[in-house]
DNA sequence: ATGAATGCAAAGGTTTTGCACCCCC
DNA sequence: GGGGGTGCAAAACCTTTGCATTCAT
């Protein structure tokens, strides 16, 4: 399990600070970018940054608007075409849909995890159990399938807080 | 489990046969419009007639599609209105995102399941796994949240047949 | 220099909305 | 008869694309 917060708070941003993997990305991204023949450029960089250094799930448009009000000159095209590049290589995941089943994406630089939506306070929890993991590991065995990548959302209500509105 | 055929084969259609259900959901949508004050018009009906009586998971456009070409008069408008009547009746879910991303809808008329998308053939299959439900609670319980629903999907390959292209 | 990447604007597609008319209750 | 529902068309959005230009290598 990797962080649990009451509902009702919100979730503090603890890795938003330079963590370890925080430079690995810069790392990882070059060496993607060379094997493909593709270049380092600014805007890509600029994009890279802001998508990965945000420490939340975000769909497409905030991150848009996120660029143009650091860097107004980045077009929005160049926003869309720099996330597709980041999920080939791997820096950044489509994790689950939001409210308006919109695609949701967040950095992939940690281990994996699941995800629970509070249906009280909407904010979005991540965890991680190994006898979930291990369950699934058998049904897959069993149904004789070999499970490359699995989306996991709980929606779920707080039992500790009652809804703050 | 419910259903699980080794990859590359199509799965049969194999509730798309007036089951006890299928007509249980005009009850259930009468109930729902009556206690919301809605009304029991032609048109929706006729969308949740194909709507739920489809076997396979459909996105939006694919139902707009063949609404029009069984009752041409019935208005893509119309067909988006009744499909969100439909997901707060609760005879429709959205369960997963297909390959653009697209939001995929299917009948709630069974019992929960989750899905393994084959990553050979790109068919989607069902399942359902006391155990790992149980592990799934477990954690619920220990992170203090109450599970109201959730979504789980596996991407995986099959071990059996190799890719049929 | 060469070809990839960008910005801009237009195109393409999907979903929502406004409004007059229709029809369930 | 009244108010919700529908169809139509327009609007609103989101995302992709074409193209001239810029820029990394």
């Amino acid at each position: 399990m990797v962080k649990i917060l009451p509902c009702g708070r919100k979730q503090t941003p603890d890795h938003s600070q330079a963590s370890p993997s925080a430079e690995s990305w810069k790392k990882k991204l070059g060496e993607f970018l060379k094997k493909r023949g593709l270049r380092a450029t600014r805007p890509r960089e600029q994009v890279a940054l802001i998508a990965l250094s945000r420490n939340t799930h975000f769909d497409i448009q905030t991150l848009v608007k996120e660029v143009h009000s650091r860097y107004p000159e980045i077009s929005p095209a160049t926003v869309y075409r720099s996330v597709s590049t980041l999920c080939e290589a791997g820096l950044l995941t489509e994790t689950l849909q939001g409210n308006g089943g919109i695609a949701l994406y967040e950095a992939a630089l940690e281990e994996h995890h699941d995800h629970l939506v509070c249906l009280d306070c909407n904010e979005i929890f991540e965890f991680h159990d190994s006898s979930l993991e291990k369950a699934q590991n058998q049904v897959m065995k069993k149904m004789r399938f070999q499970q490359v990548q699995h989306k996991h959302v709980i929606y779920a209500h707080c039992l500790d807080l009652k809804k703050p509105n």
